[in-house]
DNA sequence: GGCGAAAATTGAACCATATTCATAAAATAG
DNA sequence: CTATTTTATGAATATGGTTCAATTTTCGCC
């Protein structure tokens, strides 16, 4: 007879592992039929639980929404971390960052598009405070991470130390990410505009924006050979699972 | 007996007079209540029209919310183009849209959260394909005002020829613009990352961005008493009307 | 000015779907 | 084993977008 040491947590865990397992089947309906057609009913018949078991873990649909956001930020931060943990200079590893967000991104469009959708005002506003604090603190260790680069830039002497404090710094590069998700999802509209390859377009950008902070060692964004170069190295040795 | 002369086209120019005052009257609706609380049944006693008039114009509800993001790129032109036709140097022009681009949604938050909402894939995908071209079209004049002065500063030598074909270049800039859009709108998020003045900060990285392209004349985004200087010279010149 | 056909308008009915809650089942404590 | 609390159920409800048969208006014609 098994002591009951730690009976109190099981019951939570057990819960918070259906609410994981909840997210999953979501998340495999939205993947087979797209995010507009997803509906609560069908998400319980698939999960095989009850619509009131449901909603005893999202307050709302735009709950659940918001909860896949969260869950996308965390599986994000395992490549981001990949790419702050990598032993190279810091604008590379700047750089693969983005590139991270580019390679996840292409492999499970529908998380890019739930994040994006979850944050707008009407999805935002309808989900629990609970689940918008759980979004925000999930944010957290991306922001660590990226600020962790930027004080090794500053110590390595890549990087001035003058015009930004540590966490107004990636504002920059953050906006240029969702931007480029946002816009890349309008289908047509960068398309009428001559732009066929957002995130590679992103990416030279960025550089521009690198260049601008005085990152160094500065980089060309008009030598598209040998930016396509290293981002081909990036991601064979930060990213090498990822066949683009 | 007045000649008939342009009596074909009568039926349809009061028909689009009366969709923008259905617009009109939806932008009252979102102004008082929130975008969340429009309801159709609600827009169509508000209009004096019945619930079928309304939908011969928009099919869809989500249509109608790209109808309003159309105008909205509208009224924005305007200020976009003040702040391309304003005689000044390059740099200082592109300053000014994004000022004006603060500004705007500074006086129609409203405006910025559909504009943002209505290119998500959600809304987008169930609009009509004549809406998303209409979208689409409606920014062509915003790209025509920023490739201006593109076109511009590099004749004046303020910018090289070498990095960005023309239309690639506001890239950067349109993907700053709506990704800090974006994250503004999600109330609590910025603020627990320390960033209190979304549109400040874009600002200063847009500053970066310009000095990443080489942009003349340089400018320190480090150096605030400068660019708020700046950005104050110009809300008086440019936008007099606006008093923040 | 009156007539009939075509076009436009109406709004109550319809329908899809998110959400609730009275009831039943299961877990736990005594 | 029983009583009590907790959890799960899913049919019923509520909300709000959309439709369409019936009605009114417009228009060309004599």
């Amino acid at each position: 007879m098994i002591h009951k040491m730690n009976a109190i947590p099981r019951k939570e865990r057990e819960r918070a592992e259906r609410e994981q397992r909840l997210l999953d089947v979501a998340y495999g309906l939205i993947r087979e039929q797209g995010l507009v057609a997803l509906q609560m009913s069908q998400l319980a018949q698939a999960a095989e639980y009850a619509m009131g078991t449901l909603y005893s873990h999202f307050s709302s649909k735009e709950d659940l929404l918001l909860a896949l956001a969260v869950r996308s930020g965390e599986l994000r931060l395992q490549q981001f971390a990949k790419a702050a943990n990598w032993l190279a200079p810091t604008r590379q590893r700047m750089m693969a960052l983005a590139m991270a967000d580019w390679i996840f991104m292409n492999g499970h469009p529908e998380y890019a598009q739930i994040e994006q959708y979850a944050i707008s005002e009407v999805v935002w506003e309808r989900a629990s405070q609970a689940r918008r604090d759980a979004f925000t603190h999930s944010r957290e260790p991306i922001g660590e991470v990226i600020w962790g680069i930027v004080e090794d830039a500053r110590r390595a002497g890549d990087l001035g130390a003058d015009s930004f404090v540590v966490k107004e710094l990636p504002f920059g590069m953050w906006t240029m990410l969702i931007g480029t998700h946002q816009l890349s999802h309008a289908r047509g509209l960068l398309e009428h505009f001559q732009i066929h390859e957002p995130y590679h377009l992103m990416i030279r950008h960025l550089c521009v924006w690198l260049n601008g902070l005085g990152w160094q060692p500065l980089l060309d964004p008009g030598d598209e050979a040998a930016l396509d170069q290293l981002c081909a190295r990036l991601q064979a040795e930060v990213f090498p699972e990822s066949n683009e």
